[in-house]
DNA sequence: GCTTTTTAATGAGTAATCTTCATTTTTTAT
DNA sequence: ATAAAAAATGAAGATTACTCATTAAAAAGC
């Protein structure tokens, strides 16, 4: 017999359950009023309002309001980390799969961007910032690129020059920079042509950096057409 | 005969230079815990206190906390800016020049990268960041990066299809992220490196453009590949 | 030089907001 | 049904940005 079956069948959840429904009510509020107003005009007063709880309740669950952000960014990142191995997987190639992984970026960016503001400014104490959650779930994210732009780089389809990490800062950083001109300039569709420049660019160097024999233009040729195959089916 | 020279010689300064002399001994205050503490953690009292007035009188020179921190961020873009032109003057040809700013700005973002934090915190209003102070100084010094770019674009050095500003972002976000990850790792020497890489990939793509050749071929190919995968997805 | 007017500075007080904790309510166990 | 444990509450405490009546200093007028 369970814990909770006995008393009240109508209340069909345990205790642990309605406990964690609550902590996600409160991380969803907080992500919604977060993302809106961003970390320093939310209130606490206004998240347990929007969660439907008392102020006091929202530090039994977090400690305090960065905790309360951490959380949220954690669960943010899990969701992005996901959804972009589930495009990555539905791709083949390297190239696909980064320009699926750049596009998708920039999409969840732009739409975070209030959410992704208070990473420097809950964990940027640099003293604690390895081996805190946080750290692990944005290791767990870019490894995903990783994965791929080592693909590429054993392919020989970006300069071997480039160490893995110096790529990633390029690829990353480039796009956070490119979403917020966008957002500023307010030309919101140019994500496909900035992806596709960006992307050429870390892919052009294969060209200065590959052998160029006839016979390298065939196998090129070839590795297009079934790119182009995968993509008709 | 000025204002001031008649009553009280042993007073070399006006009234204008002494409250000028005054806000400068705020702004300075500021800049340092604000680098050091962080734009939230930093305390108006604290800062008062190290500039050497009163509370309230932080209030007569800046209307509020955002303000001094908005003027502390106009007095480092404005060095800013300067340093990188007088360093871009004194070298000659676009790849020095923009190696020395991607340099010179990387140094500069590692010693003051708490400031800089401070930017989207006040002024990503987004509606009001046009037109405003500081969205002119942050023009005026990525200019010095566009003219140099410009010129190396007509020497047919970087790839003709990438936008200016887009090639602004890359760098610019590719160097902050850069120095972010250096400083997590504790790897602070490999700016250098990190330069060369950068500014090699954004240069690369002037082999893919001689139009000569079997890479010309490949480029071809590769490029009407990539039209096609746009289409298809 | 003395008085008046203008400008600058002060710091105690106000308001907003994060956080705590004694009390109350709800749930579980006996 | 009762006791014990867990969860929730909201008023009070603590911090801090910001205001404003008061004081001090400087400049102007005569």
């Amino acid at each position: 017999m369970t814990t909770s079956s006995k008393s009240k069948m109508h209340q069909s959840k345990t205790r642990r359950e309605r406990v964690e429904d609550r902590e996600e009510a409160i991380i969803d509020a907080a992500r919604d009023i977060f993302n809106e107003k961003s970390f320093f005009k939310a209130t606490m007063a206004e998240i347990a309002r929007a969660a439907g709880v008392a102020d006091g309740t929202v530090y039994i669950y977090f400690k305090n309001k960065e905790d309360l952000a951490r959380a949220v960014l954690a669960q943010f990142y899990t969701g992005l980390t996901q959804s972009a191995q589930t495009g990555v997987d539905k791709r083949t190639g390297p190239k696909a799969q980064i320009k699926f992984l750049a596009r998708h970026h920039m999409r969840r960016v732009r739409e975070n961007w209030r959410l992704l503001e208070m990473l420097p400014l809950i964990d940027m104490t640099m003293d604690t910032y390895e081996g805190s959650d946080l750290y692990k779930l944005n290791r767990d994210y870019v490894v995903v690129f990783d994965r791929v732009a080592k693909v590429a780089a054993e392919q020989g389809l970006t300069n071997p020059d480039t160490p893995l990490w110096m790529l990633r800062d390029i690829f990353f950083g480039a796009m956070d920079y490119g979403v917020r001109t966008m957002l500023l300039i307010r030309q919101n569709e140019m994500i496909n042509s900035f992806v596709d420049n960006l992307v050429s660019l870390i892919f052009s160097s294969v060209i200065a950096h590959q052998p160029t024999g006839p016979d390298n233009v065939l196998k090129r040729l070839e590795s297009i057409a079934d790119r182009l195959e995968n993509k008709l089916e």
